[in-house]
DNA sequence: CGTCATCCATGACTATGGTCAAGGATACAG
DNA sequence: CTGTATCCTTGACCATAGTCATGGATGACG
């Protein structure tokens, strides 16, 4: 039954992997597992935050819509991820959106249970804690890729962080849409478009949805040295 | 003693004020109490944590340093409000560095000791975990502000934040200097003139360290709506 | 096979903000 | 009062990316 596999990847989730089998099985056994369409909502930003969310299988955004009507992506989790811990079990409001941006499987487990487990475990409050830490440590690096780095720059790390290989060619396949990708990345999809066509100086080939890396050293080159340096090697003032 | 002010702060923290007595007088009796001159680094990247921190005087920044050398701020630290908490408890290394940016007086919590107490007092995961999401908050908002809002549009969020009237006429206090401010908007203290200079529009005056605002309404229209509509009344697209 | 829709690339133009350089204000020391 | 340091403002210039408009590729469907 295709429930049995969810479970296991649930079992093998950030959150729920460092947790004893015993307290695991209860939160599974309260937990609901459903599936999301592509662009079906979530949650909503401003709802009251009942429930945390493991990602079994696809993708799911959160962002937020600016009273200006523009919508800024804030992170896309897949399989094994979780969010939504600390609003939680703090029960406080969601202060984003979430949408699925493939077909997904998600498990919602009620925060009330987790909030009466870690009275008695106290080993699920730094579980939750990590997890927490790790977004927290996400939008640190993103606030810092957005306010440091230039568009194609930024595109490369994230290209980077796909790939797996230390050195060498590399090829890529783009998980999800390039609008989604531009979004992620703080930026419209034209300069995503100009970006990737930057990335062809720096040995990057774009064909549909794969990328063909030449050189991983090379455009981890590109990525961390200021851009204007790599063209006429310049040293920096300060 | 000076020392009984700063534990009366410590006791209001945001952190400590919901914790019961008992647990708060532990975590005082064994947590130290340091004071840095300005521009003294509190710690740095890359370190590990060992401790939370608590901002009883002054101002501290959390920031980063680029590989290519431009500084990111984080988010800056007024008393009354802690931070690493997440990270001290993981027992990672801190993402960001911490500086103070007046001088400035810090409570410093071992965090074995509040591991300890957690598995006793599950109240303190939940205390711990609210800080956690508060700092997550505002990352998010930070990210929606630097990809959604224009340079001057953020400085009409930061002082409509530092201005405690719901309307009418106002005047705030700039809390630290000009430099400061514009890295916690993401932008050169040359920005930050230039945006000033453009809130003159909605009524704003910057005066030294000062800024007198004619209508809070007004500015906060400004700060929302995207600023090429203020300008000709055009529809949105979408 | 043609039609239509979606997604993506590209061009032209504009605005926002970074960089460099210069100049004004203020505070403080002598 | 003068010299100096620090901080802030302003101007000129330019790079980056947003906006608007167009056109091409791909794929679904009749």
């Amino acid at each position: 039954m295709a429930h049995e596999q969810n479970k296991a990847v649930a079992r093998n989730s950030l959150l729920l992997r460092s947790l004893p089998d015993q307290h695991v099985e209860t939160l599974l056994s309260h937990g609901s597992f459903r599936h999301y369409d592509r662009g079906e909502t979530i949650f909503l930003q401003d709802e009251e935050a009942a429930e945390i969310h493991v990602m079994i299988e696809g993708w799911a955004k959160l962002f937020r819509i600016a009273p200006n009507g523009s919508e800024t992506v804030v992170s896309v989790f897949a399989r094994g991820e979780s969010f939504g811990e600390a609003v939680a079990l703090k029960g406080a409001r969601y202060p984003v959106s979430a949408e699925a941006v493939t077909p997904a499987e998600v498990l919602h487990i009620p925060s009330s249970l987790l909030v009466s487990l870690m009275k008695q475990e106290p080993q699920i409050s730094i579980s939750i804690l990590a997890s927490t830490f790790a977004h927290l440590h996400s939008l640190v690096e993103q606030l810092e890729q957005l306010k440091a780095q230039t568009g194609a720059q930024r595109v490369a790390e994230f290209l980077l962080k796909l790939c797996r290989c230390d050195s060498g060619g590399c090829e890529v396949v783009l998980p999800y849409d390039k609008v989604l990708i531009a979004g992620r990345l703080g930026m419209k999809p034209e300069s995503l478009s100009r970006a990737f066509a930057r990335l062809k100086t720096a040995g990057v080939e774009i064909k549909k949805n794969h990328a063909v890396i030449e050189d991983v050293q090379k455009l981890r080159g590109y990525a961390e040295i200021d851009p204007a340096e790599a063209w006429h090697k310049g040293g920096t003032a300060q």
